[in-house]
DNA sequence: CAGTGTCAAGGTGGA
DNA sequence: TCCACCTTGACACTG
């Protein structure tokens, strides 16, 4: 088991989510902001092996506008060797990696444009993983995406084009549950029709669910991960006490998180935790499993 | 220089 | 048909 955060380190002031506007796109500016972002990736790499964190999620902002037209600029080549350097790191301390394009990737859009553009949106993240020449246990999540007034037809349209897809991205592509649209029910589907694996998120799902329980849920997600996709991912946070529902919590429940623990087990399960404050809370997690006589076993790996 | 409106991109759902 | 919301940091403009 590996517990992991997305993105962002608060700690050690540097972001690898540098951006800017498409207004003040220059290559000089893509160059700059492309080289801090990367040295900061490593940085944060770092900073975890050091904390005992060995699941990152890479932020999508690392290279600004990758797949927008504006982008010709081949930093792909410009920046091979920074690759490589931290796709070694990475390797040498087990690391576990995954990406998250967001809500603008749209496999299943029902505006073939609208797929296109999510096409190279998913070229540009498993390019990125490729040149950190990292293998298939390295993942990239989206969601099923919109429903455009017929779920079924929508959830059919998802399989086709997925059959269809790159070998570089299918490889990588994996499904996650969303709070509204598409359960777990609905991702499990897809695998069947498929063979895309599913990324259960836990708050999701307790958000919007069938009723099935949390054991039965893991069970039944990771068993649509083969043994080269790695460990099941899986996303977890927190209702944040008081705030409208949906609202990811401002730092972890350790209590509640141990709970999740034992109800998961027997299965091993890589897991992100999305909440607020990132690190503080995974070295909290990380800390607490550790010492818990429960998971002890588990958590030696 | 601090505060704040806005940013490449889509979809949903309420008014 | 229009607009707030999703979720979020950070850019870049305003006063």
């Amino acid at each position: 088991m590996k517990i992991g955060y997305p993105c962002m380190n608060r700690r050690i002031g540097c972001s690898s989510a540098k951006t800017f506007r498409l207004s003040s796109y220059s290559e000089h500016r893509l160059i700059t902001t492309v080289g801090s972002n990367l040295a900061c990736l490593l940085r944060i790499l770092r900073f975890n092996v050091e904390h005992g964190i060995r699941f990152f999620r890479i932020t999508s902002d690392l290279v600004p506008f990758a797949s927008h037209p504006a982008c010709a600029f081949a930093w792909q080549e410009h920046f091979g060797d920074s690759f490589k350097e931290i796709g070694r790191y990475i390797q040498h301390h087990g690391i576990r990696i995954s990406m998250h394009p967001d809500q603008f990737t749209l496999v299943n859009a029902l505006d073939e444009r609208i797929f296109c553009q999510s096409v190279k949106e998913l070229s540009y993240h498993a390019e990125v993983l490729d040149l950190l020449c990292l293998d298939a246990s390295a993942k990239i999540q989206v969601h099923v995406g919109g429903v455009y007034g017929d779920k079924d037809a929508s959830l059919m349209r998802f399989a086709g084009r997925y059959a269809k897809l790159d070998g570089l991205i299918r490889r990588r592509l994996v499904v996650e549950n969303d709070e509204r649209l598409y359960g777990l029910a609905d991702c499990l589907r897809l695998h069947d029709e498929t063979g895309i694996p599913v990324l259960f998120d836990v708050f999701h799902h307790a958000i919007f669910n069938r009723g099935e329980t949390i054991p039965e849920a893991i069970d039944r997600a990771s068993r649509t991960w083969k043994e080269t996709d790695g460990l099941p991912l899986v996303d977890f946070s927190l209702q944040k006490p008081g705030a409208r529902a949906g609202q990811h919590a401002q730092t972890i429940d350790v209590k509640a998180f141990l709970e999740f623990l034992e109800e998961s087990r027997p299965f091993d399960l890589d897991i992100m935790l999305e909440i607020k404050d990132k690190e503080k809370s995974v070295i909290k997690a990380v800390r607490a499993a550790a010492k818990d006589p429960r998971f002890v076993r588990s958590n030696k790996e």
